[in-house]
DNA sequence: TCTAAATTTGTAATCATTACAAAAATAAAT
DNA sequence: ATTTATTTTTGTAATGATTACAAATTTAGA
C-alpha cells in the first residue's frame, strides 16, 4: 500500500514523521506503545520527538486510521488495523495475537435501546508457543 | 451478606479500613477509581490515605474477590463482582453498566490450544437515558 | 523571496500509581 | 498486664506515562 497516499485519504498530510510512523505500525503490526514506536524509529530520525508520536497517534485516531488497545492497565498500545477485532495477550511471552470473533454474539440482547460505538474485546492467558514449551 | 466474614473466608484480616473499602465497593456497584473511593470514604475515616486504598484493593484482587475494569485508558475501575462479564459506558453521562454475554461464543475458535485465563468486554456508547432525553 | 500556516520539537507540568519507611494498631508471648 | 513481634496504615517521595505549551523548524502560498 501506498502509505503517503493513504494518509492523504484521510485528510492527513504525509509528513515524513507521519509517514513512518504509519509504516512502522502497518508494516510490524505487533501493537507498539508509544515508547517502542519512539525508541525504533528515533534510530531512522534522529531528531525525532516522543512528543511527535503521541501527537501523531492522535491524529491518526480522530482520522479513523488507528485504533488503541488498552489490555494492560499501565500501557496504551496502538493497531493499524481498526475493524473490530479483539486481543489475546499472552502472560508468559507478553505477544498479542489478534482475535477475530462475531459481534452479533457479544451481548447484543443485554445493549438494546443502547448505541454501540465500539467494542473491546481483551483475552489474557497463555499462548500456543509458551505452553508447549 | 456479612462483609467481616467473607474477608475472612478468602485470607484477608477484616480491619476496619478493608472492611468499609469492601462495603462501598458492594453497596455501590459503581465501578469506582481509586479517587472516588477515597474521596467517599476519607469523610467516614479522615485519617485514610490513599496509599491504604490501593494497597486495600490490591489485596483484594490477590484473593479474588475484586476485579479491574480498564474501559478507559487513564483510569482503572474496580468492581466486587468476579464472575465474567462485560462493561458498558456511556460516552455522555459516563455510567458503567453491567453486561452479561456468553463466553462460548466469544472467538473460542481462534483461540484453540491457548489457554484463557481472563476475558474482558469493553462496549461504548450512548445509554438508553441519554438517547431519550 | 517573503509571509503565513502547519508541523515538529523540547521542556515543564500533571496525574495516577508505586516504593518505601515511619507510625499506629493488633496479636502473641512472657 | 507488659513487652515484643507482626501486621496494617499512613505520608512523603519517586516513577512513568501523558499532556500542555511555546519556541523552532518546515512547508505552502502569495
Amino acid at each position: 500500500m501506498n502509505i503517503a497516499h493513504h494518509l492523504s485519504e484521510h485528510d492527513i498530510k504525509p509528513s515524513y514523521q507521519r509517514i513512518k510512523i504509519y509504516e512502522y505500525l502497518y508494516r510490524e503490526m505487533n501493537h507498539p506503545t508509544v515508547d517502542t514506536i519512539y525508541k525504533k524509529l528515533v534510530g531512522e530520525i534522529p531528531t525525532l520527538s516522543k512528543t511527535t508520536v503521541y501527537n501523531t497517534l492522535k491524529l491518526f485516531i480522530d482520522k479513523g486510521i488507528t485504533s488503541t488497545v488498552t489490555i494492560e492497565d499501565n500501557e496504551v498500545r496502538y493497531d493499524a488495523i481498526v475493524d473490530a477485532h479483539g486481543h489475546f495477550k499472552c502472560i508468559s511471552c507478553g505477544a498479542i495475537y489478534d482475535i477475530k470473533y462475531d459481534f452479533k454474539d457479544v451481548a447484543m440482547n443485554e445493549l438494546k435501546g443502547f448505541e454501540v460505538k465500539e467494542t473491546q474485546v481483551h483475552v489474557k492467558g497463555k499462548c500456543n508457543q509458551c505452553l508447549t514449551k
